[in-house]
DNA sequence: ACGCTTCGTCGAAACGCTTCGACAAAAGCT
DNA sequence: AGCTTTTGTCGAAGCGTTTCGACGAAGCGT
């Protein structure tokens, strides 16, 4: 393995001009500049990331703080981790899982003080959430996906669950609906305090206010089972309903499979429109899921330029970037029955 | 930010005594070790991870070698990144995604020459791979996620398919079904010689001979359209088909949908089996699939242990590691119709 | 009581890079 | 022409560890 040294003395120069060659950090003239590079090639010189983090401070890595329940990832949170890490890759940077619940205040702190990582990006963000404070405490540069219940002084990137919301529910009376239901995360998530399911819960009373017609909003767990007590429920409370907004995935499959096991056509009845949901899940339904597509991967990758913003010019102002999710029409939404 | 010097002023030890009391190479007092530790203790001390790893050679990092093709990541491979993840942190390693295409010879070099990186897991691995030759070339330690042509001196971790299609075609010859199909990955991946495809069209076709029943493979895309026309033709090709077998959990759904508009009741008149197929997905269908459940993050943690050996061991042996998916007998199949 | 090994510790030399101050040489001013 | 900048390069001092050789102090067998 050759060192700078092996290169400056083929090159016939001193290491630090090496050094500048690569880092572009003083100016060093053409003519010396090519002999270096030659010099690099001829060795198939790499520069030990090591030795250049020690020196430099620097390691080129930025964790992402995941916490990995065991239930795995979804599609959104998949698509997210790919757009951060080619994000990172493409301004040469390296990304490190890093498994840490979200209370592990521990581990993060040995992770944050270790000097591995330039920056982390911060994933299922609690309403109120420790490790921000950790972070921030630590003085080292985070991005949030998602948001904490005071956003101040920190920077976050997430979905725009108001913009999202207001397009669902203004396409499903477009379509002459005037009673809906939302299938919202579960009653726990909400008393929890977690954020989109309170923000959704917000944004849909007021999108059905503004636009005049019957809202109804029920819980469910993230299951197809669960979903399909959540539409048998909403249908009890309000018989006259014919559109369905869903937040997750697996409660969207099982509301269809509890329509049409009850007799009624999606969409020739009901409309079923799907939130923050990928593009593969919406397929696996039959009719496809018109549903709106969560910007996974523009997402991470939003959250890593600021991240790498921040680390490189010590930017440590507030910062916020919400993305809506993008409407998909597909086959579970259409024109409300006249009658 | 405290070093070792400060630690090793504050005890009133030299440097390397207080390295000793941290890495264990050599013995050091108990009285000593003691006030060493409580000095670190009351500094807070934490090492250095860039100096550590330039003195030591030893980055305790792996990288995870996931070419994202930007199609997202299924729940076999999340739950084998979680593993993964989980069985590093455990022996006090970190995991660093690298998304590096399976055909990037020159960004995985710079990767492996960098010293960033203790060792690879690969995923993906098609049957003759290009990084395999390189990375055993360059003398770093790596694990194979699934198997090249020759496996001869490679440390492998895979699905056991002859296994599970063999448990898979006896849980349908039990249930009394006398001609099964087996829809497999698409022509296109058979052709390229994808493992898994061919391994599994070989394994079908013995366990078949082997149970004296009638088989048919039909290859199926990963979507649930292409499934659709994968079971339509199967039963055009043998009208008599009572048990379907299938590889793709897409496609799965896809079958699922068409058997129902065709008439056909599932598990009553066709029963299905899903392979390699998470819990999540299998509960998305109603009647839940009946499906060998793939044993995604043991297979991570398997292959992160092996690597971790290598690592630590210079160890280079052949070794190979394969591990059955598990039937999860659920609603889509039943005892063949009696006629 | 004598050498001999083992134990516990120290000092110093790496590890391979970045960065700072210094300093000729070249270039830009009046 | 003389003076000040600017440009290009060098040497050396870190960065915070690990690791190796050395060495005094114990512990052992005889």
């Amino acid at each position: 393995m050759a060192t700078m040294t092996d290169v400056a003395r083929r090159a016939g120069v001193s290491v630090s001009t090496v050094s500048y060659v690569l880092t572009g950090t003083r100016p060093i003239s053409e003519a010396t500049r090519e002999r270096v590079l030659a010099a690099m090639a001829e060795l198939d010189y790499q520069p030990n990331a090591m030795a250049r983090g020690l020196a430099s401070r620097r390691s080129n890595i930025v964790g992402l703080l995941l916490p990995l329940t065991g239930r795995g990832l979804g599609a959104t949170e998949t698509a997210f981790v790919t757009g951060a890490t080619e994000a990172a890759r493409q301004a040469g940077y390296h990304l490190m899982l890093c498994s840490v619940g979200t209370d592990d205040s521990d581990e993060l702190q040995t992770l944050a003080t270790q000097r591995l990582l330039d920056g982390f990006l911060v994933m299922e963000v609690q309403l109120t959430d420790r490790r921000v404070d950790l972070l921030r405490k630590l003085q080292v540069p985070f991005v949030l996906i998602g948001r904490t219940e005071d956003a101040d002084g920190l920077a976050c990137v997430d979905i725009d669950f108001e913009q999202t919301v207001d397009d669902a529910v203004a396409h499903l009376v477009g379509l002459g609906h005037r009673t809906l239901a939302y299938v919202n995360h579960s009653e726990a998530s909400l008393a929890s305090g977690y954020g989109p399911a309170r923000r959704t819960a917000a944004a849909f009373e007021a999108a059905v206010r503004r636009h005049g017609v019957e809202g109804l909003m029920v819980p469910s767990d993230d299951t197809a089972t669960s979903g399909r007590q959540a539409i048998r429920r909403a249908r009890e409370q309000s018989p006259e309903l014919t559109g369905v907004l869903v937040m997750n995935e697996n409660a969207a499959l099982g509301i269809l499979t509890e329509l049409r096991e009850t007799g009624l056509d999606v969409p020739g009845d009901v409309s079923v429109v799907s939130m923050v949901t990928s593009e593969v899940v919406a397929d696996l339904a039959s009719p496809a899921l018109t549903a709106m597509t969560s910007p996974g991967a523009a997402l991470g990758a939003a959250a890593t330029r600021a991240l790498l913003k921040r680390v490189g010019e010590h930017d440590t102002s507030t910062y916020q970037e919400l993305l809506p999710c993008v409407l998909e029409i597909r086959g579970t939404s259409a024109e409300a029955r006249k009658h």
